[in-house]
DNA sequence: TGCAAACTACCTACTGATAGGTAGCTTATA
DNA sequence: TATAAGCTACCTATCAGTAGGTAGTTTGCA
């Protein structure tokens, strides 16, 4: 089913769940067709790996199969792996890509206390917001506690969150003026992913308060 | 193969594992009967809670099956049902365990206190040694983490060992007469369960005793 | 004889993965 | 401008392997 719309054309895709629309902008490649869930404009992949997110943020990375993230997503389970050859590709995409939000979220550390405003604050809040207002662990704060039974390839990449995140946290330390920026930053990322541990396991973000405040 | 040797009766279990002999003191009930693995005796249901200890530690609550399980000990797998109904049943009474063996290693905080050690010392060894010489996550630090994907009653020991914690930690802070113990426990409980994470994602040790020293 | 602790033999459900096919669209060529 | 070739994003059908779980049976001891 097509029907025109401007420079767009709509397709319903899937007869049994109303709300799976395929929209294609005419003007962009059929690579870039979208998917309209709820208000959210999403690719197919897109869509996946925000599924995949929330399945892996409340039990870990064996939390998803490609059949699960197929029926949310509206597509069948051998497509997925059209978007992500294996496995360990989608858990190796995801965790890379919540790195570079996280980072992203974060910005530059010292224009934050160059405007100032202190960066541990900063750092504490995105943290608080990942807690709160998605009710989830940190992804990889969850995929970091079971690395040893990670594909190569995925743990590579939540390697690269806590370095990234401990060159973040010891410039902002140092900027601060800490005798021990390194340290500071270890102790700092540890009291917050811990903080977010106890919080989810007795299911009480005060725990989260406590600690930070 | 069964050999006497006095009192007891050697029978080898597995064909292709020679360390695999099922040790029957003859003078105990049948339920006692115990496995040698090295020089370690235990009945086959501790062997069981030992080899999924081990597998949860490094992966969370799906890093084992009752078929590995039941290979490692040297039975089928569909026998592991006796020990166990269900793998929910196995997971609770694993972490129920894993809560007191931790609690009895700890021992009394008010003793320790007026032997003229700092009963955090000991917590904070405790830790250390789980991550040092086993190499692996706190069981229910990872189980916490995943908390919202575990079966109830699994959850429910997972909940009970924190509280258990911070109990004991609230107590500690009172003796060594910390303004607030209450947030003292949880900065101490949050900041060794985050080492331990960040230990591990980053495959590192001395995170651990950057974060501890 | 009764019971503990295993066994054999299954079952259903689900896992990730593969092969081969297709509709609609784009691009290059004649 | 028409057509051939190729691409994207899915599809159906199927696979071997593994998951937890069950029914009924056997074994060896007290």
């Amino acid at each position: 089913m097509w029907i025109k719309h401007g420079e767009n054309t709509v397709k319903r895709v899937s007869e049994n769940n109303e709300n799976m629309l395929l929209l294609v902008n005419n003007n962009l490649p059929v690579d870039n067709a979208v998917t309209l869930l709820g208000n959210m404009k999403m690719t197919k992949k897109e869509a996946l790996l925000k599924a995949a997110e929330n399945k892996v943020r409340q039990g870990g990375y064996s939390n998803f199969s490609f059949r699960e993230l197929a029926n949310e997503v509206g597509i069948k389970s051998a497509s997925v792996h059209y978007h992500f050859p294996t496995k360990a590709d989608l858990g190796a995409e995801l965790a890379h890509q919540y790195t570079n939000s996280f980072l992203a979220a974060l910005g530059d550390p010292a224009n934050i206390k160059a405007s100032g405003i202190n960066p541990i604050d900063v750092y504490t809040q995105l943290f608080r917001s990942a807690l709160i207002t998605d009710d989830k662990m940190c992804l990889c704060g969850l995929l970091g506690a079971q690395s040893e039974s990670l594909p190569d390839k995925v743990r590579l990449e939540v390697k690269r969150f806590f370095n990234e995140n401990l060159t973040w946290l010891t410039v902002a330390h140092t900027a601060n003026g800490e005798q021990d920026p390194a340290q500071a930053a270890v102790v700092t990322i540890s009291l917050l992913e811990g903080a977010m541990m106890i919080s989810k396991a007795l299911n009480d973000h005060s725990y989260f308060e406590t600690v930070t405040q």
